[in-house]
DNA sequence: AGCGCTCCTATCCTTCTGGATAGGTCATTA
DNA sequence: TAATGACCTATCCAGAAGGATAGGAGCGCT
């Protein structure tokens, strides 16, 4: 079994490649960045299993997983991400991605979905799937907004103004304050630019 | 030596603990957000140090480095960050933290790390100090403003109005006005929110 | 029915933003 | 010396943002 580990962080790279190799009999290489993930494939493929890290320079969303499926040596290619967000392991699975693996799993139940996949088959999380309907759930700070400051949060993620965002979601103008404002106490923000910031540090969006 | 290592990726948490324990005589305790690690701390303390992931629930920025510091049983308390932001680091150290560790350090790194953190140190990556300087003549950016609407796109990114970068750069608000405006053409925003997000995304600050 | 919650709308008012314009210093350079 | 460019200050003004407050519709729960 020959597997790849690429994710920027090196410490999960080192400790994973670790605890991989300690638990079974798997040849295991790594590489910091999409283009060193290309490299590694072209000179010391093929593969029975590629993780990319979703947000690993040069990844650029979904096209690195694209880029790496076209190669001949990786026989399955599966998406590594910190922030488990519903709708690009949607995608990813749809463009035939091996799996996706929040890293919020244990290192346990990854090397058994490590297993799974390189088996052929298409590994997500049970408890992903069971959220169905809310797909931001999981995470902290959106379970204390309602629906409505999701979608202004969104806007203000945009650098949209309040008449912007009224018009997006069919509203009027002081229904986005009220909810703008609401909104800001929720997340801790003195104005739109630091709930923006906060927006994006949190991975929303 | 024993430590706590506090990070909501159970993926990084049990791999990390398994490198640890097997480079050396660590007892190693886990927790998967801010308040787990606080229960641990009290209930199984004193720890010689605890690592806090920076984007952990709970964390809510410093404030949860200042909460878990105002336990006994923490000796020394270090942060984690995914994303290595010098502000934060710079931040974390002036709050007394033992050290800022980015998880792109390698596993082997980090050992050395911890020992040296343990010992009563305060550890920061060089590269991480030495780029503070002159990593921003180098970016696309930066190169078509000048220092003045630097700053000023600094204060932006912190989310601060007109009057705050006003006061901290010992400059009247009107000037701040004209740094602003101007520097909005030149980056392609068309309001402060903009600016401040696409300064983020280009990895200034 | 009554209660609590979320959501939508609205008005009033203060402060902040963003744009236009104008005039000033200072250092560098032709 | 004159010109240029970066930098600082200022005023005017329209519009946007943000805070306070209040009322009403719809929904689930007791």
């Amino acid at each position: 079994m020959k597997i790849l580990v690429a994710d920027d962080h090196g410490l999960l790279r080192d400790t994973l490649v670790a605890f991989v190799a300690s638990a079974g009999d798997a040849e295991t290489h790594t590489a910091p960045d999409l283009n060193g993930a290309l490299d590694v494939v072209v000179d010391h493929g093929p593969f029975d299993l590629v993780l990319l890290d979703y947000n690993m320079p040069g990844m650029n969303g979904l096209d690195g997983l694209e880029k790496m499926q076209a190669l001949e040596g990786a026989h399955h290619v599966a998406l590594l991400s910190g922030e488990a967000s519903r709708s690009v392991a949607e995608a990813a699975l749809e463009a035939g991605a091996a799996g996706f693996v929040p890293k919020t799993l244990s290192a346990k139940s990854l090397v058994n979905a490590i297993r799974f996949m390189v088996s052929g088959e298409q590994y997500v999380p049970v408890d992903f799937l069971a959220s169905g309907t809310e797909r931001k759930d999981s995470h902290p700070l959106a379970r204390t907004l309602t629906m409505r400051e999701m979608q202004v949060l969104e806007g203000l993620t945009e650098g949209k103004s309040n008449k912007e965002i009224a018009r997006d979601l069919n509203l009027s103008e002081p229904t986005i304050k009220l909810h703008v404002k609401t909104l800001y106490r929720k997340v801790g923000a003195a104005n739109r630019t630091q709930a923006a910031l906060i927006a994006r540090e949190q991975g929303l969006f």
